[in-house]
Formats: structure tokens, sequence, C-alpha cells
RNA sequence: CGCGGGGUAGAGCAGUUGGCAGCUCGUCGGGCUCAUAACCCGGAGGUCGUAGGUUCAAGUCCUGCCCCCGCAACCA
């Protein structure tokens, strides 16, 4: 009979940095499903991989001077770089896409004209704002205060050239796949998915790009680029060999059991993804999960507030195994968790020295010394064996069922929960008592037997979440491979009645937490010095323009001195104060500026500011804005900084500048 | 009224279809000595954000309000 198949995926990562905890989360999560599926006789395929285009890219390259390519196979097959975690993580990928690869460039050029064969991409006008000395395009919602987020100067209205897909053709098929099947996962993501983006109206996805070259490029009209959806979201399905001769297994996995993905890239794989697979007449994958964050203190952990967690640290400190462990154990997979180091190491304190390494430990200990290692083939059952051998024997099906479910946390609670009835047996059958009498001998050999065929249950389930330490109990109870199966995890009474166990090493040694704690924080301080050192000088300044303006259109620029009436914070915005400012003209101006980071809006009352009056109105917040404050901004260690300019109080309101 | 998630013991979290409020850590007391100062037993500690409503019965369903967090075209 041919073995039932499973293909499941990580989400391809940006290597525009290191990676952090969080796709080491999302990585190890798709491992231990991965596992788990092999374990169950599966077909495996696990596939994860780099989403390598981009102008994020192409920029961070210019600045290390170095190529788009260059720059990626460094953080990608470098030292430290993505393959390498996931070696030192026991990552156990089938196979690993990137999408610069050969073979995946002339697979999207192949789908990209496909779709526009069949009048789902067509060519149309992107309309955006532009800005002129950086040659960029922005979004709207990309704007730094109506500015260039890259250089602070106004932006213009412009169009551009570029290819959509008709994602809206597809929006009916979309929403019942979602409100009317399992296939977006957990349920709760569905509602947001919905509410956001289906019922608002889906509009046309602009595919390609001209503004950037680093990307593969439309092979029929080569001043564009695919952007990034198209591109990313087929790798999927190229890496499987579709449309390309490297791999020939599509016909085999396609479509895949499950995607995993974080809850911010949920909105692609729901709606853009099954869209564009319609478009292509291909078929769905089954699920999509959309797992939750790993915060810190509470918010998300971001470069800029300098708060990532570098997982090669902790692997490298507490092994693979401990981190992995602690990742799955710790945190429901749908929603998102709260890490922090004291409950990294509280949990391996816990259930993995105290509860499962302290099992083994005891268990074999005392197989060697009333036994030298071999248990008799005499032995006495007790009255104590019933419930840990009905609990040991009912775990597998209850792991399963979790599993099933993606709720690795809880098959693992289901694990401890028999790994703590095993030490609560130890305390109930006290085989030191009967250990001091011949006569009591055989009840001792099967009390140990009884923890030993545990342990081997108990480790084989373990298997998917911490490998190498499974093999090590595995190997201290003298249980063979073919009695760590998933079959003979449901069975209890499969080892030898004269196994031989010997005590080895302790396999989670426990950890000094106070110590480790405070360790730990200064090696995160270190690094967080170092960075900052490294990127920023203590002040920076913008370079001059060097390009001309003349002197009509300086002229043309209305610069007013202006008085605060009134300054007031606007509701729901984080940065935004809303002015009122007295102009010279008798009717009062209101001009909006993000601001609030650097000024608390009483302060500012009574101030004389310089504005330009003659912007056109500009809406922020539903509010308009009429003109816009002048301030002195530069950057002090690494933080942008902003002054605004005031000015003599003596000055009247409305004076003009020039 | 932009959308979504959350507010349950000192801390961190579980709580399917409404039916005596649970887990881990911490804390207090006891037991054991095989074991990694580990293990086992017991106690204290919660008006389940708040105000109403439905019901024989609500953490669980409905309504209002308060507070936190995230998202709003590319940071798992």
């Amino acid at each position: 009979m041919e073995k039932k198949r499973f293909y499941i995926t990580t989400p391809i990562y940006y290597p525009s940095d290191k990676l952090h905890i969080g796709h080491t989360y999302c990585t190890v999560a798709t491992d231990a499903m991965a596992r788990y599926k092999r374990l169950q006789g599966y077909d495996v395929m696990f596939l994860t991989g780099t989403d390598e285009h981009g102008q994020k890219i192409e920029t961070k390259a210019q600045e290390a001077g170095v190529t788009p390519k260059q720059f990626v196979d460094n953080i990608v097959e470098g030292p430290k770089g993505v393959k390498d975690l996931w070696k030192l993580m026991n990552v156990s990928y089938d196979r690993f896409i990137r999408t610069t690869d050969e073979y995946h460039v002339e697979s999207v050029q192949k789908i990209f004209k496909k779709m526009y064969e069949k009048g789902d991409i067509y060519k149309g006008k992107y309309k955006g704002k532009y800005c002129t000395p950086c040659e960029s395009f922005w979004t709207e919602s990309q704007l730094k205060d109506g500015c260039c987020p890259d250089c602070g100067r106004p932006v213009v209205d412009a169009e551009e050239e570029a290819y959509f897909f008709r994602l809206s053709k597809y929006a009916d098929r979309v929403r019942d796949l979602l409100e009317n099947t399992d296939f977006l996962q957990p349920r709760s993501r569905v509602n947001e998915m919905i509410h956001n983006f289906i019922d608002p109206g889906l509009e046309d996805l602009c595919v390609s790009r001209t503004s950037f070259s680093w990307g593969i490029p439309v092979d029929f009209d080569s001043k564009h680029v695919v952007y990034v959806w198209l591109d990313a979201l087929f790798n999927y399905t190229t890496a499987l060999g579709f449309l390309n001769e490297t791999y020939s297994d599509y016909d085999k996995f396609w479509p895949a059991d499950v995607h995993f993905v974080g809850k911010e890239i949920v909105r692609f794989h729901s709606i853009i993804w099954p869209a564009m697979l319609m478009s292509m007449d291909m078929p769905l994958p089954k699920h999509v999960y959309g797992h939750g964050w790993l915060l810190l203190d509470g918010g998300k952990m971001s470069k800029s507030k300098g708060n990532v967690v570098d997982p090669y640290v902790l692997a490298e400190r507490y092994s693979a195994d401990a981190l992995r462990f602690f990742l799955l154990r710790t945190f429901p997979f749908g929603t998102d968790g709260n890490f922090s180091n004291e409950l990294l190491i509280n949990t391996i304190n816990v259930d993995l020295a105290n509860d499962l390494g302290n099992l083994l430990s005891r268990t074999t200990a005392m197989a060697d010394k009333y036994f030298g290692g071999t248990l008799s083939e005499a032995q006495a059952e007790g009255d104590e064996d019933a419930e840990l051998i009905a609990m040991a024997s009912a775990l597998r099906d209850k792991y399963e069922a979790q599993m099933e479910k993606y709720q690795m946390q809880n098959a693992l609670s289901e694990v401890f929960n028999v790994i703590a009835r095993a030490n609560k047996y130890i305390d109930e059958t006290a085989p030191w008592v009967l250990a001091k009498d011949e006569a009591t001998k055989p009840r001792l050999a099967r009390v140990l037997y009884n923890l030993a065929e545990t342990l081997r249950i108990c480790g084989t389930l373990l298997l998917p979440f911490i490998p190498d330490t499974c093999t090590k109990i595995f190997e201290q109870i003298g249980a063979d491979a073919d009695l760590t199966t998933w079959e003979k995890a449901a069975a209890f009474g499969v080892l030898s009645k004269t196994a031989t166990l010997h005590k080895g090493e302790n396999i989670f040694p426990r950890i000094d937490a106070a110590k480790e704690i405070a360790e730990l924080e200064e090696l995160e301080n270190a690094q967080k010095a170092k960075a900052q050192a490294a990127v920023a000088p203590a002040i920076e300044v913008e370079p001059q323009t060097t390009e001309d303006v003349d002197f009509d259109t300086f002229c043309k620029s209305d610069f007013r001195a202006v008085k605060v009436k009134a300054c007031e914070a606007v509701a729901k915005s984080k940065k935004l104060l809303r002015f009122t400012l007295d102009d010279g003209t008798g009717t009062d101006r209101q001009i909006l500026s993000g601001i609030h980071k650097w000024y608390e809006p009483e302060a500012l009352v009574g101030k004389t500011l310089v504005a330009i009056v003659n912007l056109p109105p500009r809406k922020m917040m539903g509010l308009d804005s009429n003109g816009m404050l002048l301030s002195a901004v530069h950057t002090e260690n690494g933080e942008e900084a902003l002054n605004l300019i005031m000015v003599d109080d003596k000055i009247p309101a409305g004076a003009k500048l020039c």
C-alpha cells in the first residue's frame, strides 16, 4: 500500500536581517508537525525557504556595498545565517527554496504569462505618491507626515505603469471559502479577513513594479519586475516542480495539507493566494493556520525597540531541544504569547529537569543499584499499577487528537500529565522499601519495568519535539528503535522483561535561574549597546540637496509667524497634535502635525511658531490640515529628534518671513 | 461609531455545546530519601474588567461602559 502523504510549509522568510525568535517559533512548530506525521508513517514534504527580492533588500545591499545576491547569500548561507540556524535548531526540512533559485524564476515568469494570457493580469496605472529626488513611489500610508519617508521632502501625485491581478473577480469565491469551510484556522481569524478586506470590496492587486529592479523580470515586458505576491506565494508550488524541471513532486504533494503562517500574513495566504490559484485553475491548499506572535513585555518585538531575542544565543546556551520544547509547550499556537527569559528557564527546570529528567534519572539509578541494570524475569504486579498503565496506554490517542488540531501545547500537556503520574507512582510504590527484602524483589522489578515502559511511550511521543533527547532516553532505558514507533506508543508492555537500563548523564541539568537571568540580561544589554554604537553616530543631519531651486519657485512658499491659541492631541492617534493658530488673518487656522512624540500639547500654547500657509489642505485622521509647521530635524544616537522652530514672541501673528 | 484580539488567585495562562472555578510558578505546612536540594501530599489565596439583562443555573449567551494590545499593502 502506498503511504499517505503530508505536505506542510513555513512562510518563506525575508532575509533583510538576521532571523529572530519569532521566525524560529514558526519553523520549529512546523518541524514538530512534520516529524509527528513522519512518526505516524506519512510520506512527508516539509518546505521552508527565503523570499529574497524587493526594494528593501536592494537598498540594504546598496548600503552594505554589495550586490543584492551577495547580500542575501550571506544572510541565507553565511555563518550564523538562516540555514545555520535551522541546522542548530534541528529543523528537518526536506527542501529549502530561495526565490532567487533559477527554477523558481523560470516558473514564476511562466505563471505570470499564463495569468496575463487568461486576462487575469492586465496592464494599468498605479497611482501613488512620487518623490522625484529619490525616484521612488510611495503609498499614502507609507508617507511620513505627508512627505517621503526616505528623505522627508514633499511628494507629488504620479502614476506608473503596472500590471494588475484581477483579485476582485474572485472575491465571492474567496468569501465562500473563508466563511463556509475550515480553510482558515483558527476560526477567529476569519472575521478579521471578512470585515477588513472582503466586506469593503477587494481591489485589484498590483503585481509588477518598475521602480526597482531587484526582482524577477516580466519576460515579455522587460522594464517590469514581478512584485512580491506572485513571486513569493507560488514558491509553495514551484518548489515541487510546478512549471519547471528541477523537481517533480507536484502531482504527488500538491495541494498542501497546511501552510503555517504568522498572523500578519494571514491576509495574503487566505485571500490573495487562493484567488491566484483559482485563476490558475489549481487546487487550493487544505488549510492555512495563522499562529500568534511572541510578545516581549506585552508589545511586539522590533528592531527599533531593541528587544529582539536571539534564538542562536538561547539554543547554544540551553540546547536546541530545550528551546524547541519551551516554544511549543508554553504558548498556545493560535494566540499571542509573552516571551521572557524567566519563563524559558522556569519551563526548562520544571518540565524537563524536575519532571522528565528526574524521572529518567531515578528510574535508571534504581535499576542500576538494585539489579545491576538488568531487570529480573520474575515480576509481580500490584494494585498501584492499573492507573499508571491505563494513563500511559491511553496517551497516544489523546495526544493525537490535540496534534491533529495543531494544539501542540495541549499534546505536550497530556504527555506531562503521564510523566507526573509516574513520579507519583514511585512515591506510592516506594521501591527503596521493596529493595530491602529479597521477597519483594519481583515486585520491585515490575515497578521499574512499568516506569521504563512509561518512559518509552512518553519518549516516543516527544520525538517530534525534542528528538535528540529522546534518543538519549531510549538508550538509557534500553529501548531499540523498533520499540519506539507510533504503533508501539499505544501498547504497554512491549519492552523486554529483562531490559537493561543504565544511568547516563542528566539529560537536562537544572539551571540556576537567578544567575542565568542576570547573565542573559547582561548579554542583551551588551548586544543592544553594540548595535547602537555600530549604526548610530551621535549626531547626524540630512545631507544637503545639490539640486537648485529657482528663485520664483522659492518665493511662492508663504511662510508666516503664527501664535498657538490652542493645541490638543488628536483622539486615537499616537502622533498627531491639532493646532488652532492665529495667523493674523482674523480667522483661526487649523494645522495637524505629527509631533506628539516630542511635545505635549499644553506646553505649546502661546508659543510663536513658523508655518507655511499656502500648502493645499490635507486630511489627516479625518481632520483638515491647512499648512505645515516648520521644525528642525536631526538624528541623535539613531533616534529621530525634532525641534519646532520657535521665534521671538514679540513678532506679531501673520508676519511674513522672507 | 475603521477592523480584530484580550481583561479569570501575587505572576503567567486553561476554561468545548451555560451546570459545584482549574493548571504551572510562587507562598505556607507536612511526607519521603530512589533521584538533578529533585519527588509526593495538604492548606491559604479569585465578587472570572465594570454595569445591567436572559435563565432554575453565566467566566461561558445578550446590551452598554472602562482599560490594554495588535492591524489598516509587504517586520515570523
